[in-house]
DNA sequence: GCAAAAGTGTTGGGATTACACCCATGG
DNA sequence: CCATGGGTGTAATCCCAACACTTTTGC
């Protein structure tokens, strides 16, 4: 039997989200090909994470091994929220080009199931592997290749429909982090502003946040609080249709 | 061009929810396959409506086909929720017996995206089509083929979380229906029970739920009042972060 | 008249909203 | 001493949970 061939018909994207205390940004690859002969750019501009399954791997193993080549890291919080399967998300011109360039046939139908990851930021070298990589802010418009504008929206969503009842967001934010960040981070993936004294007081009434013996250094204010998430204390106390709603 | 063939690697599965009034029920298809000589049943179990996807059909549209080859209906509730990739997912031993009986390859790896659909149980004609068609309760062990037991698992997951924040729970009811018909839905639903009269001061509380000038008939017990769900109010009055929660 | 489900109100506690000022630090 | 963000309290309203009896119908 055949081993690791990368399956030609199945691949998966990563959507990963990142958040450097003041947008969310989602870690996108730069994709160029240049005219071999005037040297002029016939594609330039970005796509997901991404490559096609091997044949013998899960869905979820591959979208943890493209996120661990990419990065470098392992562990990371993974979810799979949807497939994208139109039989035209390979057709425009200059996706054709690019896989032609890649040795990959246009033609053939390529399903792709996207997941969205949540990492903190500052884990990433941004450097690394050759890869040009650049943080985008998820809001701001650019140019992306296949489908995966859609695709990052519908990760947005599911991010947002997730985050409400389940507290992953911690899974953006270093281990210590103080309250106002917290406050920006959701403000930042639900597009809202909350008040800052109702939002402490929600905060206060949920136990598994707590406060260290620890405080922000070198600000130039007055330094804050620092707090962490204890995954133990929301296990048990967490009720069944617990609601995270901020 | 070639048009119309059946993909080998992608397929899609319909979880298909119905509600009799009273358990929440799952559409199965019975599989069988008798040994030629003896007789015997060498597979005797269910699977959920199922099929290939063609070569020049997205996935939604392959869903809503499956729906409508097994119940001839059509603009039906359907939603994607996970796809199922498992390199091992069609091991068994008696899924391979009825691969290679209906002339499948079981080596093939199909990677099968799933759908849960909503609809009113009483619409489809379980005698239809030569296939044979139970409607089943959702939490009733029963022996299903593949991995459609995990896969009906995460339906009903995915179901609970959609519902809690919006209004689709009408999809398995009738046009017309009482409020102690909607409550029934929403606690077999999640497995739970709600106070009569705390559910009712919810309800009224929603403009969208309208009382019509109409009353049960033929019951042996005072005639409930009739409601039906309006669509147009919802849409006005929702809420950016609205919250269906029962 | 009886069985069966429909329908209805109150109370206490907790959550949500709206809103404005003083505090600690670094530069 | 000033700029910056940290940190705090109250009142009004709304929502939630808990709880039991009367009404209307078909048979």
């Amino acid at each position: 039997m055949q081993q690791h061939i990368l399956s030609p018909n199945f691949s998966v994207d990563c959507v990963v989200f990142g958040f450097d205390f003041e947008n969310l940004k989602v870690l996108l690859v730069e994709r160029t090909l240049d005219d071999k002969e005037t040297g002029k750019a016939l594609v330039k501009d970005h796509t997901l994470a991404g490559n096609h399954v091997f044949n013998d791997e899960d869905l979820d193993e591959a979208a943890a091994r493209v996120l661990y080549d990419l990065t470098g890291l392992e562990n990371i919080y993974l979810e799979q929220f949807h497939t994208f399967g139109n039989p035209d998300r390979l057709t425009k011109e200059k996706d054709i080009m690019w896989l032609e360039s890649i040795g990959l046939n246009p033609e053939n139908r390529v399903v792709t199931t996207a997941y969205y990851s949540l990492i903190r930021l500052n884990d990433v070298k941004i450097e690394e592997k050759g890869r040009r990589l650049v943080w985008h802010p998820v809001d701001k418009p650019i140019d992306l290749a296949f489908d995966h504008k859609i695709i990052i929206s519908l990760a947005l969503e599911a991010l947002r429909t997730k985050i409400r009842t389940n507290p992953i967001g911690f899974e953006l934010l270093p281990t210590k982090f103080t309250l106002s960040q917290l406050q920006k981070l959701y403000e930042e993936i639900f597009g809202v502003t909350y008040d800052k004294r109702n939002f402490r007081k929600k905060i206060s009434r949920m136990d598994y946040l707590v406060p260290l013996n620890e405080k922000q250094k070198g600000v130039a204010h007055k330094p804050a609080q620092l707090f962490m998430f204890s995954k133990d204390v929301y296990e048990k106390t967490k009720k069944d249709f617990f609601d995270f709603t901020v």
